[in-house]
DNA sequence: TTTTAGTGGTTGTAAATGCAACCAAATAAA
DNA sequence: TTTATTTGGTTGCATTTACAACCACTAAAA
């Protein structure tokens, strides 16, 4: 037994929890001032700007982003509703569609990059230099689990 | 200006974002397998436990978890009719009340609480070592802000 | 003291999330 | 081929969250 391990862990991950609320909070209040949409919508665009001619299937947005298929379904449709993808006929898999940005997605991403981008630096950016911010990726990194739990 | 900083915060950030969504879906996931409430609850009945005797007003726990007022109202709510917690008049200020755990409160924590670690040793613990994380604990510490933005 | 402004907390309503059930197409098994 | 299973996606419903307005009280200003 390792106790002590045990509880450096949980305060770890309780530090971590604080942190992503924090932050998050500020995000989501840095873009709703500046009239712009929540942060999902951000990470849905830009996935699919890095695919801008094929688009991506949802369940593949889904993985990109971790979230749930119900969750997503309703995601896209809002930004649809926004004009800001498109879904189309999956010609491989009937079931399926594939969703693409629309020019408008693509200006709108845009648009809350600089806001998001900002929020990021102000709220955390500043806090650490630069070994710290390397040394945390690289920490994080080693959290990137075998995926898939998800989405199901 | 610095972009590149700027990139790395970015990507920490999207790294620590991830890692979080991960980790909190797995860990209510084990708690609701073990039939037991969210981790909110955890979090309100901890604090809560650590002044047994005195209580807390609403907004301190507010401050302390990071739950702006009207969510917390809820939560409390919901704690409270599952007789968890108990709300009091507040002496000191007819506004407020004092919150305060019960004898069920604590069984219903300490009942969590081996769920609770043992999933984030599982999804966390475990993929890091002693001295990562405490590395990745300095590191979040510097992120711990002049707190008071939110229960605004 | 009276007025004004701020704070702790609650509540109505709208929007988002989670869950389970569902449909339709694809894949595997018989 | 027929049947059974899985998978991508949607939908109804209940729970939770977010926002704004509100009430009651406190603290500060006049």
């Amino acid at each position: 037994m390792n106790k002590k391990i045990d509880k450096e862990a949980v305060q770890a991950w309780i530090q971590l929890h604080r942190a992503h609320r924090l932050l998050i909070e500020r995000v989501e209040s840095s873009l709703k001032s500046g009239g712009l949409p929540p942060l999902a919508w951000y990470d849905v665009l830009l996935e699919l700007n890095r695919e801008k001619s094929i688009g991506l299937r949802q369940y593949e947005i889904g993985e990109k982003i971790l979230l749930s298929k119900h969750n997503l379904s309703r995601l896209i449709d809002r930004l649809e509703k926004n004009h800001l993808v498109a879904r189309y006929a999956c010609t491989e898999d009937g079931r399926g569609n594939r969703v693409k940005i629309t020019g408008e997605g693509i200006k709108k991403m845009k648009k809350m990059w600089p806001v998001y981008s900002q929020s990021i630096q102000e709220n955390f950016g500043v806090k650490l230099d630069s070994s710290e911010l390397l040394k945390l990726r690289q920490v994080l990194k080693k959290l990137q689990f075998e995926t898939k739990t998800l989405n199901k």
